[in-house]
DNA sequence: ATATTTCTTATTGTATACAAAATTTCTCCA
DNA sequence: TGGAGAAATTTTGTATACAATAAGAAATAT
């Protein structure tokens, strides 16, 4: 038998990913915003965006909205959505707080690691170096941003997890620019490789003080680069 | 993907309030989840509440996916749009990064005391002695809230600021429960006393461990009661 | 030339309409 | 009685239309 019933469940999504037109463009924008191909301060055109994605304003709007709910963009005083930008005064705030939620990740990674978690931080790094060495700075971007999401899910906290991805949206525009040479990549490649060390070495604290190093070091680079 | 939308108002700079149809039902729903008006896992009717604010479907669905981008609602599975509602296990989950995030406030907020938010957390805890002794509820909830918004404003980082005051809007339902007799009010206002102590003696470490037992308390009670 | 006022254009927010999907209700037959 | 299938109803997502308002441009007065 075909089974109605298996096609049925089948279609449903338990991942929760909805298809829908708002949420592909919120995505896009999202991805386009983390690259740094929107830069910070630029505005959103609601008509433009619209014809871009062959939609109408509605679904813009929605994707808009919800962006600038996650702090991703911000409505500017005047008119307009613009993609978030910040002082470096804010930026340090920002990082400070990042800091904070990053170090607690780690510490809790470290206390609860499974194999499963262990084995997906690893293979995060792996593609980290492959794509380090190959030199391809967008690959990279791609494979660090899943690095640190592993660890985030290897806290088996959702919700410290989706405040530590929240940050790591809204600074991804200015931490990608730190990321110009093969040797950024590769050094920051490397310095994943101490950070799963001392997470994997199950010593909580030594992994939360790593990650706040690996943070501070992260920052200094942003604000050179920005 | 649990809390959307953790970071949100650290960046809205100064605004006058949007007069906007959609922001109004936003707040006014937002109201309603926190006073429990709308309880935890009541469904939400686009229709219905158009009509009750006398608006169209389109500036409440606004609302709705903003407030669901902010966590205080969830997308059911099925259809609809409901207050969020939280297990035992997704509340300890939760607590637990409050617990992380309330730790950091304490901690910065010791490191950066000023003579002002000392004094700002000083008057909201002689609020909440007040409203404990005269066996208020009511107002000793809103006390409570500004008690710990002060320590948060106290960090001079509103980015970590947003995402503690954000936590507590989400668990405020649950924590609510807890304040039943006029004795649990003067218990918590007893506890917040211990809580200044450590936070003036600007020792920050002894700042943060006492919140981490001030919210572990806190869970233990709230868990409880719910 | 500059400042002020008016006209034009753009842009946002809201309303309404419509289509697709899904849930519920109804019906009919074994 | 019960269940498969069809019709009706809800509900969501998107498109389009329209009104209000702010920004920009043009025109006029000082």
């Amino acid at each position: 038998m075909t089974g109605r019933g298996m096609l049925k469940s089948a279609n449903n999504r338990a991942d929760g990913q909805r298809n829908s037109m708002a949420r592909r463009i919120e995505q896009a924008l999202l991805e386009e915003i983390s690259t740094g191909d929107l830069r910070p301060n630029q505005r959103l055109d609601e008509v433009g965006l619209a014809e871009r994605f062959g939609a109408s304003r509605t679904p813009v709007r929605e994707a808009l909205s919800r962006l600038t709910a996650q702090g991703v963009l911000v409505q500017g005083e005047r008119r307009g959505v613009f993609v978030a930008e910040y002082s470096r005064e804010e930026l340090s705030q920002i990082f400070e707080a990042m800091h904070e939620i990053e170090a607690a990740c780690a510490r809790i990674a470290s206390q609860r690691l499974t194999l499963l978690s262990r084995s997906e931080i690893e293979a995060a790094q792996a593609d980290c170096v492959a794509a380090a060495e190959s030199g391809d700075r967008q690959q990279y971007l791609r494979a660090n941003e899943s690095f640190h999401l592993s660890i985030y899910r290897a806290t088996g906290n959702p919700y410290i997890a989706e405040i530590a991805s929240e940050f790591r949206r809204r600074t991804g525009p200015f931490r990608a620019k730190k990321f110009e040479t093969r040797d950024d990549l590769l050094a920051s490649a490397r310095s994943h490789g101490e950070l799963i060390n001392d997470i994997f070495s199950e010593d909580s604290a030594t992994a939360s003080r790593s990650m706040r190093s690996h943070m501070t070091a992260s920052f200094l680079e942003t604000l050179k680069a920005n």
